[in-house]
DNA sequence: CTTACATTAGACAAATATTGACAAGTCAAA
DNA sequence: TTTGACTTGTCAATATTTGTCTAATGTAAG
C-alpha cells in the first residue's frame, strides 16, 4: 500500500471530503486527489499537515512517507533488494558512530 | 565508505588524475573533485561514465550510487531502521507480483 | 623563495524539475 | 439535466541542480 492510498483510506473511513481536507491543508483539491492516487508526491509539509488533519501519529506518517519516497527510487532496479543491503550496512555503521 | 571516497580511492590506485579522469567523462576536474569529495552527487550518467574510464563492473558501481543516494536521503532520519523495515517490506510485496 | 601543477572553493548562469493553481473533463446519484 | 465529488491536462512560477569559470589553496621540486 501507497502512501497515497493510505491517507485515502482513512480519509473515507472519516467521512471527509477531498476538499474538506485540502482546504485544511490550504492546497487545491486536484493536488490531494494527485497526491492520493500517487501521480504527484506530497511534499514534507504537505505530509505533516495530513497527520494533523487526519489525526494521524505524525511521526509514523513521515517514515510512511519517507519509505515510499525510497521505494519509488528502487521500484525500477532489479537489484533493489541487494542495494536495499548495502544501505542497511551502511547506516547501520552510521549509527554506531 | 561513501561513492565518492570509493571512486577516488580507485582512481588514486591507478595513478589517475582528477584532470584525466574528468577529460574522459567530458565534465570539469572541479566536478568531479567535488563528487569525490561528496559536496556534488553524480548523476547516473556520470556514475556509468566513471565505471567506464575506471574499468569498473558497471551494475556493481551503479548499485553503490543508488544506495549512496538513498543513505543520504536517511541520513538524517532518526527512525531510518525502522523505515528501511517499512521499505524492505513493500519492495518483497512488488517482487512478488 | 619561486615555479609548476593538482586540487578545491565559491559564485554564477543555464538547464531541469517541482510545485500549485486553474479550467475543463469524467462519473455517479438524484 | 443538474449537482457535487473527483480527476486530468496544462501552464507559469518557483526552486533545485548542474556544469563551468575564476580564484584560491596545497604541494613538491628546483
Amino acid at each position: 500500500m501507497t502512501f497515497g492510498e493510505y491517507i485515502r483510506e482513512i480519509r473515507e473511513e472519516k467521512q471527509l471530503l477531498l476538499r474538506e481536507v485540502a482546504s485544511q491543508m490550504n492546497i487545491d483539491t486536484a493536488l490531494l486527489s494527485k497526491i492520493e492516487r500517487g501521480t504527484r508526491m506530497a511534499r514534507k509539509e504537505q505530509a505533516e499537515a495530513l497527520a494533523k488533519v487526519l489525526k494521524q501519529n505524525k511521526n509514523e506518517l513521515l517514515q510512511f512517507w519517507m519509505a515510499d519516497k525510497i521505494v519509488f527510487m528502487l521500484k525500477d532496479e532489479k537489484n533493489s533488494t541487494e542495494i536495499l543491503k548495502i544501505v542497511e550496512q551502511k547506516i547501520n555503521r552510521l549509527s554506531k558512530k
